[in-house]
DNA sequence: CTGTTAGCGCTTTCAT
DNA sequence: ATGAAAGCGCTAACAG
């Protein structure tokens, strides 16, 4: 752990705002009891609608605010609720990270954010943290190696629910796009476009996305009696130095594709280089479709075709997960998959002579 | 706020792990008072060291974790600390968000995300909730319309770092970015090429940053005893479509700019699309300069030349800073700077005969 | 419907 | 160096 020299502590105001107001206060000058105090002010319990509303008056104009801590004492709740995702640079996990955030403050809870890297080693400590601050749940993107603390957390009456991946170690309610759909959808799309020859770069075969995406893939191309030419499909991670060794593999064959599927999200960037270096032509000399959208893709001219995965309707939909999950429904181990929306720009063109 | 449906909250995992472990247990366990405990296990007040070994090992065999409530209870310390800012779009906000996310949890702390979309109502809010929270600290690109609200938090003793931009109506401690040398050093770049009509691209003038980029820039045209044209400076929102309006105007001027500085880093998107609609070739008909480098601006053909404005530098500075405030300096309403640095890559070329 | 009371788990005087 | 005990501010029985 990073440590930090600590000044001598000069005096500086205390953190305790001097004379901080408190439940004793407000009930002592509204002539109650801190308990009818605190019924009145929380709505729970009962107190007649009077005391009630003057409470509430009285505890404005004091300027009370509940303290957190002795609260979180009685309820173990702290509102907070925890995000745990990999980075916020890929485009789904920065929208999460945003809606999670905007919705969540909207239903009274603070997020923690936590990046992990994608590293195992760093989720299980974040994990450890945040359950120590008694998150009231928690959203995350697993790396897919700690199921049994992930399900630690759930035993300890923290919900959990997974989104975008899933933990295959661990029975977790999970939000997913609907990858093989997407990959079908997308693949279907430039098939009917006359493309037969189509480079598929994709995520490695061990995640699940990488898997599901190539199974979509080659289901379109079957259903469409066409054979499948290992040498059109590049796995690699997600990183846009990926996108430039497989484009630059694909476009090197004898008999190159006509159109890319990119379903590498980051990889985008680097296909598109390669393609600006060669000087090629989208979409005249090659169609290119990607998948996951973000702001740019529609800047970009061409504007870049995409399968979108729905990012923000799986943060919205983690969301109501989570707080059912917080409101007592049980863990039902259930997957939700938010389907894809084929958006078509300009970087597909029909293959003449189809 | 936004409501939900709270089921009747069927049984469920308690929230208190069932005998989880608490100080008295390990103190039992170890034969000593919780007091001793305590106290072996902060690491504070005086423990023999022999006791304190011993309880440490019953800590970690019991699986012991502190109970942050009850700690902060007493300590008024939440280890966990605010971070309020506009989007997580902006480059320079991502980074802030990653590296202050990562750093804090180096040194034990937590952050809680808040996102206010610059809106002075959603900042006075945030501001409030973070309070009940207890943060031990906050650090915020402020909107510039809450100064004393800001300085409340000062005054209850949670010490607030601005970052980025500064609020006028505050003394509060800000890590700034050098933006009048940037765009005075940006722009000299192109003068040296050669250039003597530079379009500038920048943001609105009643926000710090767009007055200050526009300072730079008349301060290299004055030194280089150039005439300023008001037409080539457009002011705008930080939005893409600002570099649309803006590109096309200058562009379509009778004696068109030779190249543009677009210090608006938002409006690079839009400036990008027009160029591209246009068939104008960067650089060759064309220089383009941008500010605030994102990694894209790399990956882009013809590679985007810019000037960084330092966004992981701020970020580290400022938790320096926040660290600091924390461990018991005074607010010096101190302003810093980090330094620009301007990057070459390939879309600025010099102008035929200079 | 309201008041009294007992803690939640921890840190911190104050004794010893 | 250690223990006993007093709360931190709040909620939740339990009486009334």
């Amino acid at each position: 752990m990073e440590t930090f020299p600590k000044k001598p502590a000069k005096p500086r105001a205390e953190k305790t705002r001097v004379g901080a107001v408190t439940l004793r206060d407000v009930a002592r000058v509204a002539n109650v009891s801190v308990a009818t105090a605190s019924r009145a002010l929380t709505g729970t319990g009962l107190a007649s609608a009077e005391t009630q509303k003057r409470l509430i008056q009285v505890a404005a104009d004091l300027g009370y605010r509940p303290n957190t801590f002795a609260r979180g004492l009685k309820t173990k709740s702290s509102k907070l609720i925890g995000l745990a995702i990999h980075n916020l640079e890929n485009a789904s996990f920065r929208v999460l990270a945003e809606v999670v955030q905007t919705r969540m403050r909207a239903l009274g809870y603070e997020v923690i954010l936590s990046i992990t890297s994608d590293d195992p080693g760093q989720e299980r400590s974040t994990l450890a943290t945040l359950a120590d601050h008694s998150i009231d749940g928690l959203i995350v993107v697993p790396t897919g190696a700690n199921g049994p603390q992930l399900l630690g957390l759930e035993n300890a009456g923290i919900p959990v629910v997974c989104v975008v991946r899933r933990d295959e170690g661990a029975l977790l309610e999970s939000v997913l796009a609907a990858d093989p759909e997407g990959a079908y959808a997308g693949t279907r799309h430039l098939l009917a476009l006359g493309h037969r020859r189509i480079g598929l770069i994709v995520g490695r075969e061990d995640t699940t996305s990488g898997k599901e995406r190539l199974a979509g893939y080659l289901r379109a191309l079957h259903e469409a009696g066409l054979p499948v030419d290992r040498a059109l499909i590049h796995h690699g991670r997600y990183v846009p130095e990926t996108g430039v060794t497989a484009a630059n593999a694909l476009l090197a064959l004898k008999e190159p594709p006509t159109a890319l599927f990119v379903a590498n999200h980051e990889s985008s960037l680097g296909v598109l280089r390669v393609v600006s270096e060669r000087g090629i032509s989208v979409p005249d000399d090659l169609s290119l479709l990607c998948y996951e959208d973000t702001p740019w893709f529609e800047w970009q001219r061409p504007a870049l075709s995409v399968v979108d995965s729905g990012a923000s309707e799986m943060a919205n939909l983690v969301v109501d997960r989570l707080m059912q999950r917080i409101g007592g429904a049980a863990n039902g181990g259930r997957e939700y998959r938010v389907g894809v929306r084929l958006i078509e720009r300009a970087s597909c063109r029909a293959l003449e002579g189809r």
